[in-house]
DNA sequence: AAGGTATCGTTGGCGCGGCCAATGTTGGTT
DNA sequence: AACCAACATTGGCCGCGCCAACGATACCTT
């Protein structure tokens, strides 16, 4: 594994101690790991994110599957071939509304999900071994927040 | 702004709180306030990495202010012609090797560099600000880690 | 002195993840 | 009947991170 951009000789201190960065730093080295199990199992992050949508939400139209899994519906028509081609997935015109597809999860599909399921766990692991257990759940709690970008006290937004 | 992916309409639970997922979102979110930062002052994330290299450790040829800044120099090429056309550095033919150019900042680049320096503060507020003060250093220190990947304990690494 | 090896700048390409716009079809409202 | 909204699909764009190859030049051996 070749992979290791920034090759140690100093970042900027500008730069090195950013929340930003530290944040981009970490997502993409998570992002690494994640990318590397994943490509072993033979699969792309959208592809694990909508077979858990299909698999907890069961069949649905493409478009919703892409509202649940947060992926743009021409996204979602790529990855769905792809999906299909190796019989994870099974698109089926709906009788009820001849613009859709029923998506839903084949018996393949559903192993591959719990296989990408067990690379996912130990990925969590891997990216998590460098802080103590007691730090952890802090720690992802405000990474939460962080992710949800909301404001605690009182918030400015779309009244 | 249009740009808000996770149309909220309930992620998968096996995603939705996956640390690694909460990474990813929260630097996803942190990018998007600094690119449109950016944006706005006419600069990308490469330019800021640059311009604060070289400010930092002074005139320096392509591939080492690529080493600093992290950045592939076939990336730094691009935006080294993208800040030359803008005025903020300037190339020289290094006298005493005529494969390296000499690359330094100009004044109106060191102007940008401030421009962006205020534009990144302001962004590093922003993206801290759901975290009450006091989780913010707890918070960092962890995330620094996370950065580093590396394993407090008995670290496994090159002899 | 000559040869091999390493570095430098540059070009061109790839991948992932996230977006947007346009098209033709179909459904629901009015 | 006319309109507008939602659907699947195509095709394109961007940022960031990589990698391979090239010709030119420098350095280090033998």
């Amino acid at each position: 594994m070749p992979t290791e951009s920034t090759n140690k000789e100093a970042m900027p201190a500008r730069v090195r101690d950013l929340p930003t960065w530290l944040l981009g730093r970490a997502a993409a080295h998570s992002h690494r790991l994640l990318a590397a199990g994943f490509a072993e199992a033979g699969a792309h992050g959208y592809h694990y994110r909508l077979l858990a949508a299909l698999e907890e939400f069961g069949p649905a139209s493409q478009a919703a599957l892409g509202r649940h899994a947060g992926i743009d519906r021409s996204d979602v028509v790529a990855a769905l071939n792809e999906l299909a081609g190796l019989g994870h997935i099974r698109r089926t015109p709906d009788p009820t509304d001849r613009r859709r597809n029923i998506v839903s999860i084949t018996p393949a599909g559903l192993r591959q999900l719990s296989r990408l399921d067990g690379v996912l766990a130990r990925v969590q692991e891997r990216v998590l071994a460098p802080l103590p257990e007691a730090d952890r759940g802090p720690f992802l709690a405000a990474l939460s927040r962080l992710a949800a970008g909301q404001e605690p006290p009182g918030a400015p937004g779309a009244p």
